[in-house]
DNA sequence: TTTT
DNA sequence: TTTT
């Protein structure tokens, strides 16, 4: 009966960070910059920038973990969800995030490299399952970290759900 | 170089509420929810409702202000844009909306109507030119009111930009 | 690496026609009509219908069987697929469709109704996993029918891949 | 009243064609692949490029005809248009074809390139309004050439709708 | 915080 | 006909 949904292409500001949830699901998130330009009423070139907050979940989460890099491209397919949280100033705030159900690594040449052992080193594309989609289950330390081979441990797990969203 | 697009189909929370910029140029404001529904691991339905607020610009704000109605429900697509402002509480924030380009009324029966003396009275769809589409202008009011033929005054002008975003 | 995605909101023509391949999962197939509208340079009003022929899968299948009804609006989300077949006069033709992976009905008032007992009698909305959505394997009798409980028995088997494809 | 939307990240098989229209607007041809990857019931991993036949019209068109290159990356929003014609076999068919009205050159590196003496030689998002959008005015020999520079002469004009559509 |  |  409705419709939520994001697509998004655009660049990595910097190297996913990726968590485990209790069972052992992870949780990966980074934020992409889309870029729109236009010309204003005096015929100047103008650029802004958005930047868009990601979460990807379970198998989706740790294939982004293993190959997006900072400054890749990456097509990112979603929902948009809102949550409420209270920062360490004690105000209430609502922070946006994008659920991805689909994520697809672009620019084949030098970003989003990874190589590493693993058999996809340059781009690939990758679906989840609509249906195992719960809404956004908070981020929380691992049953069993399984860490990454190609890249540096996950952030402590007592950083999780900290304070400040993203 | 980069792509930022949001589809939603919805209903609408409220009628919009449409202002004025003052070259005269429309605004109009109003929130769908879309719903989503998934099983939890008891297997119970759950449901979550998200708001989306949108903003449409110009000749598409003019016609959300004619057509749609609360409850009715619209297609809409356009882009996800972030807007900090700060709150009478003195406190900063980042607001989201999405900026449509392109409104198309859905739900053939009741709902959406409008009907008064224009000739589509019940569904249609309406695009506009992205290349028209500045980034967010503020609200602002408006040189020549043109008031809507079969719905209310917009809001008093002072009441535009105020400290909370929608 | 790539994309290739369908939107489509529209009504179906007819009420789908469900089949069965031999492993007993479900190919449900029908067309929705989507109209676009332009003034021509004279500034007459113009309309165009195109109809696209959409086939679901497994799940989804089923569920088109049982609650789209020709003249319903729906929402499809998929991807463009081709497939070359010979017609009975001998020609090889190129046939396209939209394999879907996500179905929402619209409209919530009579049409797409179905109602009978099941739980869901107006809108709803189902997602298919991406991952089991092998490339159109070719409609093919039912191992087990499972006749349809509010609408006729499927077409005859012998008529599925007949020589036209839609 | 409905949404025929396709959105594409693909790669040129060939150059664009770009012809012009007696009114000397541009009309730009080429078709780009996508691929879908699945795991056959036997573990294998299986490929299916499916071919895209891409129109561009007016500065869209031009554009492409200055930019996209062969094996370059794109992404196209459009919509999805049908055509009867017929071959010289004398064989009435109906080609399908994909009218963009967005379209974003992808993959900064190698592909795609173009340079030249334009401003944008890399990478760059091109809009068109919906509302000019005329459906499918038959590609027609031009008025005034507008010979491009750094790229042959479009085809003679006299292969302009001919028989075979792509 | 990305990229051109 | 592209690409990895």
């Amino acid at each position: 009966m409705s419709v939520n949904k994001v697509i998004l292409v655009g660049r990595l500001g910097r190297d996913p960070e990726v968590r485990y949830m209790p069972n052992g699901e992870a949780v990966a998130n980074f934020s992409i910059a889309t870029d729109e330009q236009w010309k204003d009423r005096d015929g100047n070139r103008q650029t802004r920038t958005e930047w868009h907050n990601i979460t990807l979940y379970r198998k989706l989460g740790e294939i982004a973990g293993q190959y997006l890099r900072k400054g890749g491209l990456v097509y990112i397919e979603g929902r948009i969800q809102s949550r409420k949280y209270t920062g360490k100033d004690g105000v209430e705030r609502t922070a946006y995030e994008i659920i991805g159900n689909e994520m697809k690594m672009l620019g084949s040449k030098s970003d989003n490299a990874g190589g590493g052992n693993y058999q996809e080193p340059q781009g690939g594309d990758y679906g989840q399952s609509q249906s195992y989609n719960a809404p956004a289950p908070a981020a929380a330390p691992p049953a069993a970290p399984r860490r990454q081979e190609n890249r540096p441990a996950p952030a402590p797990v007592d950083d999780i759900d900290d304070d400040i969203p993203f």
